[in-house]
DNA sequence: CTAAATACCTGATGGC
DNA sequence: TGCCATCAGGTATTTA
């Protein structure tokens, strides 16, 4: 459940979690590696400390036990849910990483965390230092939900390339957050093509994308996010946003503004969705 | 063949 | 032209 709304709403059920038993008694790891190895000594030193929060920064969420702590990022499969106990009649073969948590450092009965991934595109690393100084030299983007993601922003960025808007609002070096469901959405709701060449936007229009992007992800965030294929809160009950899409996964039905019938083709390698009536 | 993401490779482009 | 840097698009990763 990858793309930020999805984030944040798993983020919001692991600190409601966390909160209740904050103590992380131990880590099991039942594969050395996900994308990139899983630095498994270094994370074990955590051991008996206190989670002290769970942050979100794009598309990443960050376990801070101090100054250190540990990272994790869904890909496109991850989940996170909960367990009372560490029932193995519950744990399947991709379920890669448990984390024990306590009330105190010490717990006899404790609960678990499951990271499930079957693709294992995710990520699961070591963390220290600030929110900025993330492993892998990423260099992130504004939050798509700060201020500091404006029309003045979008509009000078905008200068600076020649590719299909589409593209361009999904790169993580522009602004984070933004996958290819919020992506199709938001330029939709903005009435742009994906097609469209990043140059070729007036100032107006980036104005108008860049409300169009906050509100949606924050309208996603409320609904519990969009469950695609079989995505879960962590609660284990799906999102509703999905039923609320204008244009991603309805190639071929009608607009829910003028009854055109909604295309999809790939750019980039990513199916597009897009209303020829509606968006110019 | 499709899928929520992204790391890497390569060919294109542009500046000096 | 050439050399180097940057960009953008395609592909690989994996399982259901």
């Amino acid at each position: 459940m990858p793309e930020l709304p999805e984030v944040e709403v798993v983020r919001r059920g692991l600190e409601k979690e966390i909160k209740a038993t904050p103590f992380l008694l131990k880590f099991e790891f039942r594969r050395k590696d996900l994308r990139h190895p899983i630095p498994q000594e270094k994370l074990n030193q955590l051991h008996g400390q206190k989670i002290i929060s769970v942050e979100r920064r794009a598309k990443f969420l960050l376990f801070r036990l101090g100054s250190a702590g540990f990272i994790s990022h869904l890909g496109m499969t991850g989940t996170w849910r909960v367990l009372e106990n560490a029932d193995e009649a519950q744990i399947g073969k991709h379920d890669h990483i448990l984390i024990y948590l306590g009330k105190q450092s010490q717990d006899l009965e404790p609960k678990v965390l499951v990271y499930r991934d079957p693709r294992r595109f995710g990520i699961f690393d070591f963390w220290e230092g600030n929110v900025k100084n993330l492993p892998w030299g990423v260099d992130l983007a504004p939050e798509p939900l700060t201020d500091e993601f404006n029309e003045e922003y979008l509009f000078k960025q905008t200068r600076k390339s020649s590719r299909p808007i589409k593209s361009f609002i999904m790169d993580q070096a522009f602004v984070v957050g933004v996958g290819n469901i919020y992506a199709s959405e938001s330029l939709f709701l903005a009435g742009i093509r994906p097609t469209r060449r990043t140059r070729s936007l007036s100032q107006a229009e980036c104005k108008m994308l860049t409300r169009k992007i906050k509100s949606v992800l924050e309208k996603a965030i409320a609904a519990g996010g969009s469950s695609i294929s079989d995505f879960k809160t962590f609660y284990g009950t799906p999102g509703e946003f999905h039923l609320q899409h204008f244009v991603y996964g309805r190639e071929g039905q009608a607009c829910r503004k003028c009854n055109t019938v909604i295309k999809v083709k790939s750019l980039a390698g990513r199916s597009t969705f897009w209303c020829s009536r509606c968006q110019n």
